[in-house]
Formats: structure tokens, sequence, C-alpha cells
RNA sequence: GGGCCGGUAGCUCAGGCUGGGAGAGCGUCCGGUUGGCAUCCGGGAGGUCGGGGGUUCAAGUCCCCCCCGGUCCA
């Protein structure tokens, strides 16, 4: 089977050499007959540093240009580029690929790609290798693919293996300009996201500039199962060929010179010595801090050839480090929020917060006074002709990046603290332990870094072995939930059965009475029709209900849903027959204010949008009869004015009455009409869309029903926000009926308040905090009343004090709340002596006070009164506190015991 | 979605392991001291100990549930 894909006509017929490297076995196919070894890494090094070895470049925009203009000549539609936050999946969170742009729906040949073949350039990133960034040369969190892709699907052949080579060896050779005689073509097997083919790697010079894959595997428990559909999956590194066709001794230098530049004049560094810049760039092919052992090899090989030594040359370069790290971090912070990521402590939010912090530290560790968000706002603008977008929007890029800023600070303000506190505890040990170290960064986001330099100050040892390996450990433990498939009602094969139905609630949304045939009964309770105006789930609006009239009477719709294209009505009562024509009821008041939700909730976001800014993303929403509970993407706080702007923003809205537009159309042409703010609900999976537009307002793909005008919606009424996670806001707001009968039942409610306090409605408040101050002012005053009875109380008990055995005592029972604070006056009143009281309720106290305590125990004392009379108790030496059965005969109990307790000690002296 | 840490006076926190009388510092108010600035001394006000349930004679403290904040991870 490989033999297909290695001995492809291209290489035959072209006069390609076929061999084997001799150091990883793998086949490769090259025109120069000289050529040994396959030239990836380590097989080879990096033979590019310092030449120019293809066409001349301006920039990086110009290699992409070049790239896209090829393609588009060979018959390839150019598509724009998706965000990086792929919202159309849940098993993923960012874009790492292109191809990621297409699954699972177009890979799986369930929806149409949106150009066949076509041509793009994706923004992906990566975080797998993020502690490589910065210090390898090679390595980033943010790059661009380039791609071409073919769908082979559905028996149509687009073209394969053999075309797809082809293009890439004339876009190499052709377009920039490298010698095919450079050009080498590693074969392998790829395999990633439950796909996997065989693939070709692109290389020259030991740098792999692209990679060819021919997607036709499903992997099924590890085994490679073939599919139908044949998919070409190519990637090639923007950036990579950029750098390739500079000669620069690294990505970053070639990518970033503007950011690096500017950060090493602020950090005061002189440049990196070039011998010594060469050295590593040819060598950092191998750099892989994963791999510290072979690092470390790296770094002698390099340390021997400039003359310095190993600790010279990691001095020189950790700065370094820092400044890439952050102009590569910069960037894909900047492509992150500007697609709509807010910092957030779960999901891809947290990713972000992962990258700003990091940054935040290389910032710190510079030295750098200046703030991430100056890093970011210079790379705004090095990037304002690539990204226009995020140009446009470059306040709210701006003011989230702040705002995570400003938080980070207090958290590790917070986090110095209790390292203070921390360091205080373990001074006399002379050394923090590890798992303290772990602690601190687990639940309070405290970097060891910190803890060792405060530490270090004070001369405290801090014990950083094992620290990572712990980390890990609790990696492990948190385990990965599983991803629920989507639960169909009845199993995909019941749609397969019958043709698509027919939707009437598209045709015509006030559809509420409609004739339709039955085509098919399922599990004796599911009706097919061959159209409907019952709508059914989705979308986050609720189904349909109503009746389904037919010659054996009539049956209760109580559930509506979708099965691929086929609505099933879930029925209660007599059914229907097969053939029959029957009459279907919507239930209109049902349907309208879910309808009236439905649009409301379009209005709500475009003034969300409007009033926050266009980082205001939908997180998911859920339209009920009641009210609609919508979650969307923010990071400050929401004030009284922000949330008033945006109702009175969407009640002028429905005032205005503006024309809401339903229209299926192309999703190119929805793309670049709308712009990708379309996919509020996530990406619609297919290639016809049905936007929802708010004439000048907001326009989303949605499945849902509408209202015809805004005017329909009547009044929007905002219940409340509340911020649900960080990076999340939830508002509740209702419309129509439920709006109405909301606000009558706030303001009868008021009215009630009113009357109750006999005051006028606009002088409710303050008459409420009038009277709650009164109140306040009655319950200190009741509180020292109290006090004085207390104390007259506890004079008149101590005036009838009796001697026991030459102790003071005073017992008895008096109906008295705070038992415990009369004992205890009393005691003072006495100053020596013993109190014993109870309440009615059976309560008991008692205290011992003055020169008594050194005879009497106060527990043992009280232990054995309530043994007497059947309870139980215990508390400190001079205080006993309990329950007993019968407050008779306290006082008796009370002096016996001490009688005999006090006899005892008398004739033990 | 999971793990961990936290919520006690206006603020910063102690107390919690081992249940029994709610605390400190700062701030605030009053009085005195001082020529004034972060002077010193004395006194006072200020608390549903996040909420609910449970165990117990007794819960800030132990157990369960929930809410809120923080943090690490998927």
């Amino acid at each position: 089977m490989q033999e297909e894909f290695i001995d492809l006509p291209f290489f035959k017929e072209g006069g390609w050499i076929k061999r084997k490297c001799p150091v990883c076995g793998r086949v490769f196919w090259t025109l120069n007959p000289e050529r040994k070894v396959c030239g990836d890494q380590p097989c080879e090094e990096y033979g590019f540093i310092g030449k120019r070895l293809g066409r001349g470049v301006e920039s990086l925009g110009e290699v992409r240009r070049r790239f896209i203009e090829f393609f588009e000549k060979n018959g390839h539609t150019p598509i724009r580029r998706y965000p990086v936050v792929a919202r159309w999946r849940d098993d993923v969170y960012l874009v790492g690929a292109s191809i990621y742009d297409f699954q699972p729906w177009v890979t799986e040949g369930l929806v149409e790609p949106p150009a066949n073949p076509l041509v793009i350039s994706q923004p992906s990133i990566r975080l797998t290798d993020v502690d490589n960034v910065g210090r390898t040369g090679r390595h980033l969190t943010g790059f661009e693919m380039m791609a071409h892709h073919a769908f082979n699907v559905r028996g149509q052949r687009v073209y394969w293996a053999n075309e797809t080579v082809e293009y890439a060896y004339r876009l190499f050779t052709e377009v920039y300009g490298i010698p095919p005689e450079e050009i080498t073509f590693v074969f392998d097997m790829w395999s990633g996201g439950g796909n996997a083919g065989e693939d070709y790697e692109v290389l020259v010079r030991g740098l792999e500039l692209a990679t060819l894959v021919f997607m036709h595997y499903k992997t099924v428990e590890g085994r490679l199962v073939p599919i139908e559909n044949k998919i070409v999956d190519t990637g090639y590194g923007l950036e990579r060929i950029y750098w390739f066709l500079q000669g620069s001794t690294s990505v970053y230098e070639a990518v970033f010179p503007g950011i690096i530049e500017w950060l090493r004049r602020e950090a005061g560094l002189e440049p990196l010595p070039a011998d010594l810049r060469v050295a590593l760039a040819k060598r950092s092919g191998r750099l892989d801090f994963k791999k510290p052992l072979e690092a470390m090899k790296v770094f002698e090989e390099i340390s021997s050839e400039v003359g310095m030594d190993v600790d010279e040359v990691s001095r020189l370069l950790r700065p370094f480090e820092s400044i890439y790290a952050l102009a590569d971090h910069s960037r894909t912070i900047m492509w992150m929020i500007g697609d709509g990521v807010v910092p957030s402590n779960t999901g891809s939010g947290y990713l972000a917060r992962l990258l700003i912090r990091r940054s935040m530290r290389h910032l710190r560790r510079l030295g750098l006074e200046i703030g991430l968000v100056d890093v970011v706002s210079r790379q705004l603008e090095e990037w304002r002709s690539d990204f226009p977008e995020y140009w446009e929007i470059r306040d709210e890029i701006l003011d989230i990046v702040a705002y995570e800023e400003e938080k980070y600070r207090e958290t590790l303000s917070r986090g110095s603290k209790i390292v203070d506190n921390l360091l205080s505890r373990y001074k006399r040990r002379g050394e923090i332990p590890g798992e303290e170290l772990v602690k601190l960064y687990e639940s309070h986001g405290v970097p060891p870094d910190l803890v060792e330099e405060k530490a270090s100050s004070l001369g405290v040892r801090v014990d950083t072995t094992g620290f990572y390996s712990k980390l890990a450990e609790l990696k492990e433990k948190s385990g990965r939930e599983a991803i629920k498939p989507e639960e169909w009602k009845l199993p995909p094969e019941y749609a397969s059965r019958f043709p698509e139905t027919r939707k009437l609630y598209y045709e015509n949304e006030k559809l509420f009475r409609f004739k339709a045939r039955v085509i098919g009964v399922v599990e004796g309770k599911y009706v097919v029709l061959d159209a409907t105006a019952f709508y059914p789930e989705g979308g986050g609006q609720l189904s349909d209900k109503g009746l389904i009239r037919h010659g054996g009477g009539e049956c209760e719709v109580s559930y509506v849903f979708r099965v691929g294209g086929v609505v099933f009505h879930e029925c209660r009562g007599p059914l229907p027959s097969q053939g029959e024509e029957v009459e279907g009821l919507v239930d209109s008041e049902r349907r309208l204010t879910l309808m009236r939700h439905h649009t409301s909730t379009h209005v709500v976001l475009g003034a969300l949008r409007r009033v926050l800014g266009r980082h205001v993303w939908q997180a998911g929403a859920q339209k009920t009869l009641d009210y609609v509970r919508f979650d969307f993407t923010h990071h400050r706080p929401i004030t009284e004015e922000q949330a008033r702007k945006i109702e009175e923003l969407a009640n002028r809205v429905v005032m205005e009455n503006r024309r809401v537009k339903k229209a299926f159309m192309s999703r190119t042409e929805a793309e670049k009409r709308y712009g990708f703010s379309l996919y509020q609900g996530g990406v619609v999976p297919e290639k016809i869309l049905r936007v929802v537009e708010i004439e000048g307002w907001d326009a989303e793909a949605c499945g849902g029903t509408h209202c015809d005008y805004t005017g329909e919606i009547g009044v929007i009424k905002i219940v409340g926000f509340d911020k649900i996670q960080d990076g999340v806001f939830r508002v509740i707001f209702k419309a129509g009926v439920p709006a109405v009968r909301y606000i009558q039942e706030i303001d009868s409610r008021l009215k009630r308040v009113a009357r109750l306090l006999d005051a006028p409605l606009e002088e409710v408040d303050l008459r409420v905090a009038k009277e709650l101050e009164e109140k306040k002012r009655l319950q200190d005053e009741l509180k020292r009343l109290e006090n004085i009875r207390l104390l007259g109380e506890a004079e008149r008990l101590a005036a009838k004090a009796v001697e026991v055995s030459g102790v003071k005592l005073v017992a008895g029972v008096v109906d008295e709340e705070k038992l415990r604070d009369l004992a205890l006056e009393t005691a003072r009143r006495i100053g020596d002596g013993v109190v014993v009281l109870a309440n009615p309720k059976g309560r008991i106290v008692v205290k011992v006070s003055g020169g008594a305590l050194k005879k009497i125990d106060a527990r043992e004392l009280g232990r054995r009164i309530t043994e007497k009379l059947g309870g139980r108790g215990g508390g400190v030496s001079d205080l006993f506190q309990g329950k007993i059965a019968s407050v008779e005969g306290v006082a008796e109990a009370a002096g016996e015991v001490l009688g005999r307790l006090a006899e005892k000690d008398k004739g033990r002296a």
C-alpha cells in the first residue's frame, strides 16, 4: 500500500532518486546524487543560517501573498482565516492547524467545504512546546499555517498525492526560488485528531518547510481503518519559510525584529555576539529542553566553538530567551484576545492567562518597567497591515490585557504576603520544604522564583528539588473529562428512513395552522410529516407544542426534535395513521413568547457589544418561556450605568421597529458580508447558512424562529447581571409578556412596601434606611437596659451568698437567658467563691472564682451536680456549662457537693 | 469540568488541629499629652464568625450541602 505513495509518477518521471536515510531509516527523494541523509533533524545541521538561498523577499506578508496567489492561479479559492478560538469544536480550545477549520464536519463528509480545492493562511496556536519558546530559536506558540486543501469526498475527485507533491515542488522552486536539488521529500506516516495518513515532509538545508498529509484513515483503538474520504491536508510554516529566505539566526529575529530590538534597548543589553548566534543557530534544530541531557550537549558544543564556558553562554543567552519569548507570546496574546478570548480560570481563557502571566514574568526577569500592555500595543502596530481587524479593536484588546495584568499584580502581592508569613514560620528551620512550594503555586499562583527571591534575602533556603515532578503528579490527578457525544432521541438510522422534512417554520414563521401528510410513525409515539410548522428544539430555543388533528381524533404534540433533516413529533393520545392528511396546530402563545425571547437575545447582544466592546461573544444561552439566560465573555465588573445603558439601547432598537431579515446564503458570502461575529453560538457546520439580521444592528447565523420586526418584542427588561466565572458574565432578561408581568410584579411589591411604611413611593428607600437605623438604635438601647438589669440581678444574687465549709456560695434557679453572663457578673461581685445558676430550661452554669479556685475545680463540681440532677456538661477549670433534666434542688445539690469537696480538701490540708 | 486554598470588626488578619467566656494591629470616635508632621497615654463604638442543615448539654471550631472569591490543571 505504501508503494502507491512512495513511487509517485512525479518522482519517477522527474528523475528523482529514492534513498533511505542511514541515520533515521526513512525513505526520501532527492535530485542531488551526492545527498546521503534525509535532511531532517537531527540527521543534518541547519545549513541556511546567514545565507540567502531563495528569492529575496521584503516581508512576511509578501511570502503569504505569493503563496495564496500561486494557488489561486492554480485553481484554488482563497478562504479567509478562521478565528484562533475553535468555537465550533468541543474537543479543543484553539486552532492548532488549518485542518482544524474543517474538522470534523467537512472531513467526515457531512458538510460541503466552503470551496474545493482551497487555499488559506491560518493563524494557529500550539502551547505544548511553550517551555521551548524563546530558547530553541525555532519554537513558537503562534504561527501561521499556510495550506492548500483538497477534499475528495462523495466520489468527487479533486486531486491526490501526486498533484500535491508537484504543487509543493513548483511553489518552492518557482515562487520562492529554491534550487531544486536542495529539496528533499521525506516519506513518513502522520496521525492526529483521530485521522491518519501517509505524508511527505519537505526539507531544505535541515529545515522542514512543509508537511503534505494524505489523510485517508481513521484511527480506531490504535488501528488504522481506511475511510472513503481522501483529504489533502498540507501545512506550510509561514514564519519558517520567511526565516529560511532571510537566513536569520533564529525564527524570532526573522519575524519580530522590531519588537526584539526595542526590548533589547529598553533592557539596556548589548546585542549577542555574532559568532555565538551563528553557533547556536546551526544547532538549534536539535535543541529541545524537554530533553535536558541532549540540550546540555548542544550547549557544550556551542561553548567550545565560541571559546566560552557553558555558564558564560547561558548567562549571555538568558535575557534574550526572555525577549524572544515575549516577542512570540505577545503576538499570540493579540490573536487570542482579538478573536474573543477573555482571560479566565477555565477553558481557552486560562490558556490566555497562562501566556500573559508567563510574559509578565519574562518582563520582570528583564527588569523592565514597561507593562505587557506596551508590548502588545507594539505588536498591534507591527501587524497592523497583516491583521487590520485587531488594529480596529485595539482599545478593547489593550484594556483586557491591562486588566489581567493588574489582577496578576494583585495576586502576586497577595501571594507575597503569604510568602512572608511562611518565611517567618520557617525562618528558624532555615529551609522551606518542597511541598509548601507546590501548595503556594497551586493554591495561590505564587511562582517558586518569587519565593526564592524573598527567602534568599533572609538567608532561608528553598527546597526546589522535585517541584516540577510534584506538579506533574498533580496534573495526573486532575483527570480528563469524557466528551459526551451528542445525544439523539433516536438513532440516526431513523433519519435516513425518511426524506428531509419541509420546514414550514422557515417559510412563514407565523404559520400556526397547517396541513400535512403523515409519512411515518415510529416507536408508537413519534410522528413524521412531509412538512411541519412545529419548530424542533435547537439553537437554545425550546421546541414547540400543540396538537395534531386527524381522522381518528387528535393527539397532543409534547416535544419536537430533529435528527438530521427529519423532524419528529412526540405525541400523546390517539395517533394518526400512515399516509393520512392531518392538521397541525401550533401553540401560538408559547411560540410567540419564544420568538420574542429569541429576537431580543440578538438585540441585547448588539447592545452589549456596543456598550461593553466587541470582545463580547456569546458563551451560551438559554431561552425559556419565562426568561432568557445569556452568558457572554467580558472581563470587568459591569457598572450600574452600563447596565442601564444596555437596557435603554436594547429598548430603543425595539422602538425603532427595525426589520429582522432572514436569508439563506453561502457560508463564504455570509462571512464576507458580516464577518466572523456571525458565529455567536458556535460555527454552524453547514455550507449554506441561515443569517438572521436585525437591520443595522446585529447579524448572526441562527436557525431559530424570529419576529419580523423588532417592535413585536414589545419591551425588554433586564433582571440582572452576574459574574459566573472569570471572564464570563451572565445577563438575565425578559421580553414581551413575561417582561410586562415582571414589571407589574416589581411595581406591586414596591407599592405594598410603601403602604406598609405608609410612605410615598418616591421615598420608600429612604424610609427603609431610616427604619433600619431606628431599629439599630432601639436594639442598642435594649442591650444597654438588659445590661443594667443583669447587673442588678447579679447584685441581688450576690447579696444572698451563703457560706459552705468556708466557701462563699450563690446557688439557685433564675429565669434568665443570658445565664453565663449573669453567673460571671455575680461571681465578680462575691469576688472569691462559687456561683451555681440554672434556668428553667435546664441550662446550668458553675463559676468558681478567686481563692476558691485553689480548692475547687469547676468541672468536677459541675459534673457531680449534673450527675445528681440527671444531665451532662463540661468546660474549663473555672467555668462549667451544661444541661440538667430537673432544676429542682439545684441549690441543695450545689451546697451538698460543694460541702463534700471543700471538706475533702480541708482533710487533705 | 476536576483538584487545592480562602470567606471572622471599615481594612489586614489571629483563633480552627484538641468544641465551653469572640480577639490583635491599623482605621474611626471621645478625653488627655504634644509647637506641628504617622507623638504618646487612656477610653468607646464597631461582629447574622459567607448561607443553610446536622452532630452535641454546648459549634467560629467537627460533619454534609450550597454561595462567593482566589489558584492550578483538563
